[in-house]
DNA sequence: CTTCGATGCGCAATCGATTGCATTTTAGGA
DNA sequence: TCCTAAAATGCAATCGATTGCGCATCGAAG
């Protein structure tokens, strides 16, 4: 019961004229007259033509499509970086396809596969946790395609990236905690040896010893960073002789863990345990006390990698050299770790 | 700088048989030996041969994507609508293109033409508020392309729609205020007449009057439902020389800012006012109190949702008659709203 | 030894838009 | 009026995969 959908060759019949004019028409080619293009978009107008992006895909190479890998788009980090990557791409013309792969790298795998075949332009990714192994990606890049990884990231493959200082983060946060008086400020960290969190970690460990305190690894909590790791993590901690005064998670749900447990458990906070997380999820704002967390600007991630994506597209793009770019984070202190004086 | 992509010519030549034996090869057609369809996926895979699906797109006149229309991925609700669709749509080898219109009624519009001219197979949306003209969404049904609404819908077009009882949410949500001895029950609804606030609506009132309460319209406030929107319509309410005890909030954002502002003037949540959100949002159950509200199974309305479409996409569907689902919603009685007998 | 139904594969058209090159039309000058 | 460069449009191939139809080949039955 399909409608037949009006092509350009049903536009060139209707006007006595061949579809390579009504396709320049379109197109608004210098060497056409004013006179028929406006003709052709009229009745372009009047019989319903839509153009068949696929048939332009073919013949052109390239789909006008943008993938986009995240691990889940629920979050308010993904989803306001694929918000800026938007911006940018569809002013110019590109579409995007989403798609998540709820960090689990089969579906990883099978994603990329997806976007290869549907021929996109480009893809800008932050890859699942579960991730070892870089072939699928690889295979992008074999194919010519523009890579662009954002937050979490690789500098094996050559790929351009956006980040930011998850380092300076860690460092910001776990010096706030020193400035708010903690003697004994624990980490959650991911079991899982991303950058980031390698990053963060070294930024708490640097931010300890150059306050001359010592990095006590037994103080240091690996797990998925979820909220339930975040409750287990901090029972965990209370269970010690000497409990921690202070947590700097590396994760928003491992704070909210964190400060669940807590305040069950009757202990204050933020005066007896101030705790900071990472990222700035909606819901940080919402807890009692709220969460002071580490602001990623976001937006300005999916920004920044969209415009790096529009510079490799580009065809003077000849030499490509894959760019770095590093944002700065910020520290946003709300409750969860500001003691009166 | 791109690399050559393999096509089935090269598959071909590289076995002296011609493209149409490589095309059935790969498709697994029964008058193909199983001799060659072996070697020619052994060559398909040895010179790294990716099926190009514009092409097929093109020449089947499907592209097997299912595009999916949402205000906005990061709310748990859509993106485990989301989740459910894929989950049945990769089964059936098509793959989603997830976009988002962030309430905005142009952007829907520049979406929809998107999907059009992407040729997608089918489209699942749950419209902007902002919607008042459906037209664009005509165009698809013209089309021939089936369309599936869930969540907020439209009786108006003959499409069918997956949805959830929001009448009886809303009956619940306020029965369960009246039980737990609330006497002034107060509504945040949407200003925006979309039918699922309307049944909200009618659900609260329904629900006073079968106790034999009274429906006050005061006590009806209408915003726009986001957080700032709960926390005015909570200042409003506490105007009144005859402040409300229950609050039931058609959103989960509302919920918590009356939460919030009935924290900062110092009354008692749920013993002085109870209240009751929509839409099991994780932060629902961060917040202390932890927020009662009701689950939509959103992860069932999007496999229902993505069966239609697979069901009106078969071709044995002659005579198409809208369906539509409608889902059971839950309370989940959580703090906010239960008092000590 | 012929016939016939399977079986296996090739031919060529098709999907709709694009584009280099060729051809026609137009306008302006001689 | 004729000529020519410029302007406008047409021709035909192309992108890569699919598929109806037709042509062989082969084994088995008659």
């Amino acid at each position: 019961m399909k409608k037949e959908r009006a092509t350009i060759h049903d536009i060139a019949k209707k006007l006595n004229i061949t579809a390579s004019t009504v396709s320049r028409a379109l197109n608004d080619h210098p060497r056409i007259s004013e006179a028929t293009k406006k003709t052709v978009q009229k009745t372009a107008q009047k019989i319903g033509y839509q153009p068949n992006n696929i048939a332009a895909a073919l013949r052109n190479g390239k789909s006008n499509i943008l993938g986009i890998i995240v691990p889940t788009a629920d979050r308010s980090f993904f989803s306001s970086v694929v918000r800026g990557i938007e911006e940018i791409a569809n002013t110019a013309r590109y579409n995007v396809m989403i798609c998540q792969t709820y960090d689990n790298y089969e579906k990883e795998v099978a994603t990329v596969q997806a976007l290869l075949n549907a021929r996109v332009d480009g893809v800008i990714a932050s890859f699942a946790k579960e991730t070892q192994d870089f072939s699928h990606f690889s295979k992008i890049k074999d194919r010519g395609i523009p890579l662009i990884f954002f937050d979490r990231s690789n500098d094996e493959l050559e790929v351009s990236q956006v980040v930011i200082d998850d380092f300076l983060g860690g460092y910001k946060a776990t010096e706030h905690l020193i400035q708010q008086g903690c003697k004994r400020i624990a980490h959650f960290t991911n079991t899982r040896k991303i950058s980031i969190y390698k990053d963060r970690l070294r930024g708490y460990r640097e931010a300890l010893l150059a306050n001359g305190m010592i990095y006590d690894e037994s103080l240091v909590v690996e797990s998925n960073l979820q909220l339930e790791d975040g409750r287990n993590s901090m029972l965990q901690l209370l269970k010690m002789r000497d409990i921690p005064d202070g947590v700097f998670s590396a994760s928003a749900f491992g704070a909210v863990g964190a400060l669940q447990v807590s305040k069950e458990k009757g202990i204050k906070v933020p005066d007896q345990v101030a705790i900071v997380g990472f990222s700035n999820e909606i819901f940080t704002s919402f807890t009692d006390p709220t969460l002071s967390t580490i602001e990623q600007h976001s937006k300005r991630i999916g920004n920044a990698a969209a415009e790096i994506f529009l510079e490799e597209i580009s065809d003077d793009n000849t030499k490509f050299i894959p760019q770095k770019i590093v944002l700065k984070p910020e520290l946003i202190i709300r409750q969860s770790s500001l003691r009166k004086k």
